[in-house]
Formats: structure tokens, C-alpha cells, sequence
DNA sequence: AATGTTCTCAACCGCTCAGAT
DNA sequence: TATCTGAGCGGTTGAGAACAT
């Protein structure tokens, strides 16, 4: 491990240690201590900078150093002083003898910090993450969540049992992704992003209301199997409202980069955008993905929010479709009007039977600032 | 078995700060 | 007081190990 030897222009060496010169410089420090370390290289007889030589044996040559792996008090001792000095490694090590700061950052960077975020805390903060909707068009960024959303759904109260399933689908995806470390790939970066989901799944879950009585074989079942597929078999689901709040318009950063075309069309609505592939007779197509995100609502039009239909979720239609609202503001700046859009932004087939949903919110949303998700019944995999 | 991907952690880099001059 | 110097700290890197395909 470490860097490949090399020098530096002074010919220095670098890089990892030989055992050679382990031995050098173990023996004169045993000897003559390490007052200076400038000085400490030429007297013990190192190509070394002492820079180097200090490193060398704080973290790896000092007698005391303890080896291994963290047992469960130190992990706990970490997490604790974590809480309270945050990324202070040098303090946090004064508080466990024989452990360097460098090996207490490795193992913070591995471990403990993947916990945390697994537990639904954030790792800076040790608090449990707020909000947890409020990213969720980032979650909608991902055209593969799509193909990993399954759906098990047997019982007529389906808006809680659907969101629950929705939340099941991250798990699935928390579990595709979960390996990713790096964010070198497109793996890794799908990881990041919905590393706020992944990390509040708890409070995900426990934002769901379960309504008094219900029979809870359901939230058990749907997660009770968490690397098994769910099955989708009911024909007609109403939509289910999913609040999420504002973002910003770098989401279009997070499409992938098959919407990121020439083809793309991108809908602003003040602060927020749509992306989505312009397909064949002028209409939207969202079949691979749609993004959706809050939009402001300017005092001279009635709403600019767009909102996001995850409409059909059947096998037999895979559409993921887009139905503007009253107003919005194209790319261009074109102001459309929802009476234009016949041809047509609103899938026929979508559009009458959603229309009492446009033009605000519906009766059941909470919030005026918060556009509406519909997951229907048919879609979301076979 | 071969190849690709992810993880681990030793070592480096750049910066800050305290003490000396 | 201003400047210099060396030690230490936190963030980052990248080779090799471990794991997955």
C-alpha cells in the first residue's frame, strides 16, 4: 500500500518505508530521541525528509502503538468525541492510548461514517437528517430507480401501503448501490445522491402513517424481504400525493447524461427544471426518466410548479410522463399556457383522467409549495 | 482463471500555529 | 512587531489487497 518510491527534487526519497530504513531510524531515536527532526534524517543516516521520518514513526514505528482492530469501546469512544470535536483526529487519538489520528481518520473515513449515514444519521452532525423529502427530485434524477421499484400491493389503503413500497424501492436501490465508495463511476455517483434517502430510510419510514387498526402483515411484508423482488398486482391504484420542497436548478446536473442531449428540453420555472427527451410528435418523452422539482410561484401567474406524474406502473407501460401545470416558463422562456399543450405535453390517456389534479394543489396536499406525485398502479415493473 | 471494481490505509501535501529570533 | 522556522494537523492520494463478475 502507499505510494510507489520515488524522490523529490531535492532526491529525497518517498513513498513506503523499507525495512532497512525502519530499523535506522528506530535505532537512533532509541538512542538519541527526536529533538529536531530536520536535523534527525542526515544523523541517522536517512534519504528521508524529516517530515516523512515524524510520520513514519507517530504512526507506525512508535513502541505504543496499538495494533488491530477497534474494539467495540473505542468505536463507541470515537463516535462520541466525534459528536462533540468533530474531525479533531489528533484530540479525539489523545483519548484513545496506542491509536494514531491517522488510523482514527482511516477508520472514521471506512466505517463509521458509512454507519452512521446507513443509521440515518449525518455523520457531520450525529443528527438524524431532516427533511427527508426534500431532496426527492434528486431520487427522481435516477432513471434506474425506475426498474427497481417493485410493487406488492394488495390492500385498498394504498397511500400509505404506496409509499412504504416507494421506500421500499430505495432500499433495493440502497442495496444496489451500497458497494459504491468512490465517485469515480456512475455507480458511485447514483450512491451520492441518494445518500440522503439511504441514510434516512428510518425517519422515511416512520414519517409514513399507518392508520390506527391497519394490519400491519403489510408493512411488514413489503419490508420484510429486502433482496427478494415484490410483486405488483392490483389493476387500479389512485395517486398517491408525495410531497418534496425547492431545489435549486443544478438538478440538471444530476440527469443522466442520455436526457443531457441536444434533444433535451429543459422547462424552467424560476429557480427549478424539468429535463426530459423530446420525442417523437413534438411531445415530451420521459420514458427513461423524468426530474421534477418545486418551482416558485411568481405573483403574476397562478403556478409554475410543474408536476411530476410516475404515471402507469404496469409492464405494460413504462412511460414516466410529465404534465405541466396551468403556466410554465420553457427553456426559452416561452410562457406555455395549459390550454396549448394538446399536442402535447399531457399524455392523452394521462391528462383526463388527472386533470382534476392540475392547476394547484388537490384537496389532500398539505402544502401549495409542494408539487404532487402520482404513482400509479401500473408501471413500476413486472 | 482472468479481469474489473472496490476497499483499505500508509504516506504525502498544504496549511496553520507556536516559538524563536 | 515582524519574520522565520519547525512541528503538527486534517484532507487527499494511490498502490496493493480483497472482493465481485
Amino acid at each position: 500500500m502507499g505510494r510507489s518510491p520515488f524522490c523529490d527534487e531535492d532526491g529525497l526519497k518517498k513513498g513506503p518505508w523499507t525495512p532497512e530504513e525502519d530499523q535506522k531510524l528506530v535505532h537512533y531515536i532509541h538512542k538519541h530521541g527526536h529533538r529536531s527532526w530536520r536535523a534527525l534524517p542526515k544523523l541517522a543516516g536517512l534519504n528521508r525528509c524529516g517530515k516523512s521520518c515524524r510520520l513514519r514513526w507517530t504512526n507506525y514505528l512508535r513502541p505504543d502503538i496499538k495494533r488491530g482492530n477497534f474494539s467495540q469501546d473505542e468505536e463507541q469512544t470515537i463516535l462520541h468525541l466525534h459528536s462533540i470535536l468533530g474531525n479533531k483526529w489528533s484530540a479525539i487519538a489523545t483519548h484513545l492510548p496506542g491509536r494514531t489520528d491517522n488510523e482514527i481518520k482511516n477508520f472514521w473515513n471506512t466505517h463509521l461514517k458509512k454507519k452512521l449515514i446507513q443509521m440515518g444519521f449525518d455523520p457531520m452532525t450525529h443528527q438524524p437528517r431532516p427533511d427527508p423529502f426534500s431532496s426527492l427530485p434528486h431520487l427522481m434524477a435516477l432513471a434506474n430507480l425506475r426498474d427497481l421499484i417493485q410493487v406488492d400491493h394488495h390492500h385498498e389503503n394504498h397511500d400509505y401501503l404506496t409509499r412504504l413500497q416507494f421506500l421500499r424501492s430505495l432500499l433495493t436501490l440502497q442495496y444496489s448501490t451500497s458497494s459504491a465508495s468512490n465517485y469515480g463511476n456512475n455507480a458511485d455517483r447514483d450512491h451520492i445522491l441518494m445518500e440522503p434517502y439511504f441514510s434516512n430510510m428510518n425517519t422515511l419510514i416512520n414519517s409514513v402513517q399507518i392508520p390506527v387498526g391497519e394490519n400491519n402483515n403489510q408493512v411488514s411484508q413489503i419490508f420484510s424481504t429486502t433482496s427478494q423482488p415484490l410483486h405488483y398486482h392490483d389493476d387500479h391504484l389512485d395517486p398517491v400525493e408525495v410531497p418534496f420542497s425547492s431545489t435549486t436548478s443544478t438538478n440538471s446536473q444530476l440527469l443522466p447524461s442520455n436526457l443531457m442531449t441536444n434533444n433535451g428540453i429543459s422547462t424552467s420555472t424560476g429557480h427549478d427544471e424539468i429535463m426530459g427527451h423530446q420525442g417523437n410528435n413534438n411531445s415530451l418523452d420521459f420514458t427513461s426518466m423524468v426530474i421534477m422539482s418545486q418551482g416558485d410561484n411568481p405573483p403574476d401567474h397562478h403556478d409554475y410548479s410543474p408536476w411530476l406524474f410516475l404515471p402507469p406502473l404496469s409492464p405494460s407501460n413504462n412511460n414516466i410522463s410529465i404534465v405541466n401545470p396551468p403556466n410554465f416558463l420553457s427553456s426559452t422562456g416561452h410562457q406555455h399556457e395549459r390550454s396549448t399543450s394538446n399536442n402535447s405535453t399531457i399524455p392523452e390517456d394521462f391528462a383526463s383522467s388527472s386533470t382534476s389534479s392540475y392547476g394547484g394543489p388537490t384537496s389532500t396536499s398539505t402544502s401549495s409549495y409542494w408539487p404532487e406525485i402520482f404513482l400509479h398502479d401500473h408501471d413500476i415493473i413486472s
